[in-house]
DNA sequence: CCAATTATGGAACGATCGTTCAATATAAGG
DNA sequence: CCTTATATTGAACGATCGTTCCATAATTGG
């Protein structure tokens, strides 16, 4: 019935999603996004609205593909620990660009219900992957006996970010690196 | 020779800093600072320069206060290792408003030498005192002899922005409490 | 081929951005 | 008291903000 758009969605959005990693929200202009994404000013209100649903669409995809990486490297390892180690191991070595999961909550918190959403909806299936990771580390017999699964997931995650924040401060790989024994070290 | 300035330059930073930790720099507008430091525009401007002066005075004063107030918890303890629990213990307690720190990480990253300096002249003195601290609780039977003293102060103070983030991102107090267990077992 | 519908690109909108100008008020030194 | 210098206030600056209007191009169903 009508024209069908010349542009390819989500690489659009990747696109966006690699401005707002780098620059927040606040700090990009419609006119970065228009500069980045490839597409006409138009096109881009017509698809997304306006720049905060191009903002919550790039958090959902940064989401989706950033759980969808850890999930992976959780599950795949037969042996559950391995893959713990293994998913840090991941962040440290892509800690060089912004985390944009890091940048709605500390420039948003809670005020911003719909982002809340999002990232609690990714965050609910991370934190599943993670128990169960170590639910199997426990049967593997790496997980010291009197260690509460749940609070010791929080804490792994968490571990995630404070990768992603101290290399964003400027801590070299190694540096950052070194965190990882540490965080591995609350198994035993 | 002349008038004197009719406002207090500390008490209208400390106003700057409240207005920067809730919405960073970008997020914040001339208005709003205005507003919350009750001083008028020009006179703003006269003291500070421009907006980018008064987030800088901004950062200092609030980086100054933390340091300060983690140095203390730190080194008012007889026992170092109840030292390193307090300093997480106030961390945990006033959670819920913003790091400025961490908002200036986030919102710029290493992009601009101005900040870089201020934040590491003053992560320098609290990694010092978060070593000493460390040395002390050596001393005193507290800390695994296979332990190195470095990285472990550097988790420890990373385990403050953990706390911090997770609290912003809306964890209850009870929750991120619930952190500090595992960082200081770190120290075992 | 025509009609209908949507995408696209450029110009422009009012609002707000950070910043400055000009005028007035206020203080201290001679 | 008078001069000088700074603080204060309010209006205004050009630039950029996010957003929309408009005219045109392009594509599909009938």
């Amino acid at each position: 019935m009508a024209r069908p758009k010349q542009f390819d969605i989500d690489a659009a959005v990747a696109a966006a999603v690699s401005v707002f990693r780098d620059h927040g929200y606040e700090g990009t202009s419609a006119q970065m996004l228009v500069d980045a994404m490839g597409i006409g000013r138009q096109s881009l209100y017509d698809t997304f609205g306006d720049k905060w649903g191009i903002y919550c669409a790039a958090l959902r995809q940064y989401c989706q593909q950033e759980v969808s990486a850890h999930v992976t490297a959780l599950a795949d390892a037969p042996r559950a620990i391995n893959g713990i180690r293994a998913m840090l191991e991941r962040v440290v070595a892509d800690a060089a660009a912004g985390c944009m999961g890091i940048g709605s909550v500390v420039e948003f918190g809670c005020t911003r219900p719909e982002l809340v959403r999002i990232r609690d909806s990714f965050g609910a299936v991370l934190a599943q992957s993670m128990t169960d990771a170590l639910h199997r580390a426990r049967q593997q017999g790496d997980l010291g006996a009197d260690i509460a699964i749940d609070p010791l997931a929080t804490f792994l995650l968490q571990t995630i970010s404070s990768i992603r924040l101290a290399a964003r401060a400027g801590a070299s790989a190694d540096h950052v690196a070194a965190m990882i024994p540490f965080a591995m070290r609350a198994l035993r």
